[in-house]
DNA sequence: CGAATTATTGAAACATGTCAAGGATCGTGG
DNA sequence: CCACGATCCTTGACATGTTTCAATAATTCG
């Protein structure tokens, strides 16, 4: 499902474009290995699996999820280009990682020393936070307001220009926000006819109002 | 709000029912003051307020909440005795904390020495999976399930007696669950109908049947 | 004991899910 | 490069779970 790719990447990582500032400082704590390939849809670790490395992201996106008994699937999260995911309290993975599209993640293997958790540590807090902010999403808003605070969300993260590129599909946003597709579908038509939207693309989102967004998700 | 207790209470904190091996680590790398007292639904610290300290409890309950622009309510989760809480990405809190109940909160300072990060991010780590879990309730299970995973976590962190003792009111679980108060009244009496508990308190829950709520869980 | 708060229950409204059909898009192989 | 099949997306009609509003009952607190 993945390919090593043969020439030895450069330790300092290439994705730089919405990079945090702690991630630098991790990498000076972990050895980084060359770039894997993952196609889309590929797994990168299993539920279950045993933890211990983190990944970054290079290029590409990556959700972390979890079913129920009877296969309803719940995204904690989407990571993309710059950030690191495969935190774990415990030796187990409680989540599993795939790959949205054509993805590179590079492993970072923790070097034992003093400063790790210095390192981690901040990372690990913006996720915590990122994961609360959405509980209060999933808990108390309605489609619309969580598609409004997808859509922000994406564009913030994506440099915040006012057309956005999804590399997930609405199966995945569905899943994120705790919807189902075809309800994800109708509140993007319903942006879209009241002006707020325009989907030049399946995969593409220009926002005409943001401010209408923003009032949406409160 | 609150009243310091006027005598300096033991560094060895009290909080040891339910005490996580993480925290005794911690407390070895910080400066805790004696236990304050807060009264029921005082706040501990604020929206918005500079972030620093942690906070372990003694004893009480204490609820992690924020609020949306017109005033909805959502309880990212709640603290016992022995639990730390009050971890932030930057320097600010991005959610309040108030007390429950009746509680007894001791505010741990941490030394700046190296190992600071190494106590903390085990016991941030295991917030994040917890958050995460909770998103797979909030996101993708219906009325019944989410009572059935609270009443079994909650049973969990009471020591898995069968008698759960709730510290918070209905409207305080309809908030942690992502309903409203009505419902989750009327899943515990359906629950009670079934068989599956007792309630021979408002406050006070019998499991019955934990297979049935294992079941419901999934 | 009485007032205020909290909890339960019912009826109706509403948002979202489910099921089903038709369109669009994508990837592949001829 | 086009055509085909498969996948994904959109839209509609209907079913359903949950909320809202309202009234009553239970509990807590002074």
């Amino acid at each position: 499902m993945f390919i090593q790719t043969g020439f030895r990447q450069q330790t300092n990582s290439s994705a730089c474009r919405t990079m945090s500032p702690d991630v630098p400082a991790l990498l000076a704590h972990t050895c980084p290995s060359a770039v894997s390939l993952y196609t889309p849809n590929s797994e990168i670790f299993a539920q279950g699996e045993r933890a211990g490395p983190l990944y970054l992201v290079e290029f590409g996106t990556v959700r972390i999820c979890r079913l129920t008994a009877d296969g309803r699937r719940q995204i904690s999260a989407f990571h993309f280009a710059g950030e690191v995911f495969g935190f774990e309290y415990g030796t187990e993975h409680h989540f599993y990682a795939e790959s949205v599209d054509s993805s590179g993640i590079r492993v970072l293997r923790p070097r034992l020393d003093d400063m790790m958790a210095d390192a981690i540590l901040p990372l690990a807090l913006k996720s915590l936070t990122r994961a609360q902010e959405h509980l209060l999403v999933l808990g108390r808003q309605n489609a619309a307001e969580k598609m409004a605070a997808f859509l922000l969300d994406l564009a913030d993260r994506q440099g915040n220009t006012s057309v956005i590129d999804f590399s997930m599909q609405r199966n995945d946003i569905a899943d994120y926000l705790g919807l189902s597709f075809e309800t994800v579908s109708r509140i993007l038509t319903r942006l879209k006819l009241a002006k707020v939207i325009s989907i030049p693309h399946v995969k593409q989102i220009e926002m005409l109002d943001i401010e209408a967004l923003e009032d949406l998700r409160g």
